[in-house]
DNA sequence: CTGAAAGCGCTTACAG
DNA sequence: CTGAAAGCGCTTACAG
């Protein structure tokens, strides 16, 4: 009995296209790959009956057979936070250059999510993954879903736990250290001298290397940071807004802060506003990332420019590099930030 | 002579498992499925052979066999756009849920890369695309790369040209002509009468519905629109910024502006600035999207909020509900947006 | 220059 | 409950 349905048309395989130009699969796929073994002829017979089929090239069972991938993972905390969507944008940008394709994946900064998102992403046979870990996330479960074997490109954090010597990962890290010491650096040059560090998570690699440049600023001026001028928050808008009084329940209360990155910088505005603070004219402060709000929010915000969709690009193309030589020992490349002064966040200090 | 290279380990398969555990390659994959066929004892023994030697699942050879998918491909202009972010995020959400991964395409805004970029993915085999067109991009030569038989999901914008009957693609559209309808109308209610539509690209669909909705206003409230109150940019800050002078080419100025989009109403707020006017003391406007921007800058501004994130989730939904029921017709989903008022940047206009 | 055969790592009837 | 065989759509030696 005929089936009612429409006929789904059956995928056109190199045995259609063969079999109405009368040649073997093998020809058709050296015409595929454009083989000069071919003759002109064939080639030509070939490529129209291509055409007139509609013929969709299966990459996959290519893949199967050649044993390579044609796909890069790409595992990031959060697509909608700007800096990670740029980055993001850079890396397909190259990753699709070079002939692969993304595999995207998020983890929601959960270091669980992130083993989830990871197995499901290694059965997809990406050739290589970069990955910007959720925070609390160890060497040791990454390794576990991936394999020892797979390439790997950390960006932006270092992972916990060691690496062992047979793992070839290449990392991408932000000089968080000099950027965070630029900003204190531009705080001090304009006269503050009660310089406070705000927001971050005080345990993850990133703040405490910027912290650290904070500190190295601080010292070489030989200026004091209380215990209290150091303020935790969650990485965020909201909870940085949240934290302002912290800010301001040591005494004497600072005049500046280093924020850890720019989403808590505005935030920090915010909750300076909500005690009737202007910031830029009583409070001075500095942001990290430079995204596109810092130049657009009033007063616009002298911050720490990383140029993440460069960065992102940087990344597929040292990935990339290392499918060839996926022996060699892994690198650790640190880029360098800039300084992106934009004084109505912190002018001189009123003496 | 043997290599010197440390050995590259075998990827190991389900030939490997099976020889270790002394049974057939089909009873390991029965236990990979959690088939209840397999008994207990067998079944535990193959799992910890899977666990000991690291085995993992290669669901491109199964996919292959299997004839399925296990991806969706999303396709969009500009991954750094924040709207798009969050729509990314948001498919990217659901897609993992339902166990697929997520290919993903930029376009840049330009018809050929779009070509590219579908011809590409389309050989990695996605059981579906989420599709929002580059400008300009019609169907005739979307069908040509992707086939009659992929299931589509257009979001955003309509694509130019006809859609064959045999082609069931769904479609996920903002109401545009609804929220700049709610815009206008929440200008008019501050008194405005010279109002102008600002920015965006003539030709574009969404601009068009946006412009619809504007007219529609004005004309309920039986306002005039001069033909040079209706202003192009291209839909960037940058353009914006710059198309500020047409604005007050006419005579009378207008006395506000219902923008494009957020994006192009930051830039007029730039505009203004540079010609010594302060936006939302003597010039009102709003926007369209709710970026996060929206609510930071000074003044905040009043705009229509689509949840991208949440639009990005229903897209997801929808076409993987397509791909159970691929010869169902295509549905329109039209969703209904909100006006978001911030005042700063629209207060009563001073008589 | 072209074809026949084997194989990538899985799953699917079909036997037993 | 388990195994032997065929096959998904390609590519790769190997013959000729």
């Amino acid at each position: 009995m005929p089936s009612t349905h429409a006929p789904i048309r059956r995928k056109v395989t190199l045995i259609d296209i063969a079999a109405a130009c009368d040649v073997s699969r093998a020809t058709v796929s050296l015409v595929l790959r454009n083989s000069p073994l071919v003759n002109r002829h064939t080639r030509e017979r070939v490529q129209a009956e291509l055409q007139r089929q509609g013929y969709i090239y299966n990459r996959a069972a290519a893949n199967l057979r050649k044993r390579t991938s044609s796909s890069i993972a790409l595992v990031l905390n959060d697509l909608a936070n700007p800096f990670f969507a740029e980055f993001a944008a850079g890396v397909d940008e190259e990753v699709g250059a070079a002939g692969f394709v993304t595999l995207l994946g998020s983890t929601g900064e959960s270091p669980e999510r992130q083993q989830a998102v990871l197995s499901s992403l290694i059965e997809h046979g990406p050739g290589g993954i970069i990955l910007s870990p959720a925070e609390g996330s160890d060497v040791s479960r990454v390794m576990e879903s991936l394999g020892p074997q797979m390439p790997v490109l950390l960006f932006n954090r270092e992972l916990g736990g060691d690496l062992p010597e047979s793992a070839h990962w290449d990392r991408l890290m932000l000089d968080n250290a000099r950027g965070a010491e630029l900003a204190t650096m531009h705080l001090i040059e304009q006269g503050h001298r009660r310089i406070a560090f705000f927001g971050g998570h005080a345990q993850s690699s990133s703040c405490q290397q910027r912290r650290a440049g904070f500190m190295k600023a601080m010292k070489r001026a030989r200026l004091k940071v209380p215990r209290d001028y150091l303020i935790e928050s969650a990485p965020t808008r909201l909870d940085a807004a949240r934290a302002c009084d912290a800010l301001f329940a040591s005494d004497p209360a600072p005049t500046a802060a280093v924020c850890y990155n720019d989403a808590v910088a505005l935030g920090l505005m915010l909750g300076l506003g909500q005690r009737g603070l202007q910031p830029g004219r009583n409070f001075a402060l500095t942001g990290f990332d430079n995204i596109g709000e810092a130049a657009m929010v009033s007063p616009s915000l002298t911050t720490i420019s990383t140029a993440p969709r460069e960065r992102g690009r940087q990344a597929a193309r040292l990935l990339l590099a290392r499918l060839e030589h996926p022996q060699e020992r892994g690198e650790r490349t640190i880029v360098p930030v800039e300084l992106i002064v934009r004084d109505s966040s912190c002018p001189p200090l009123a003496a």
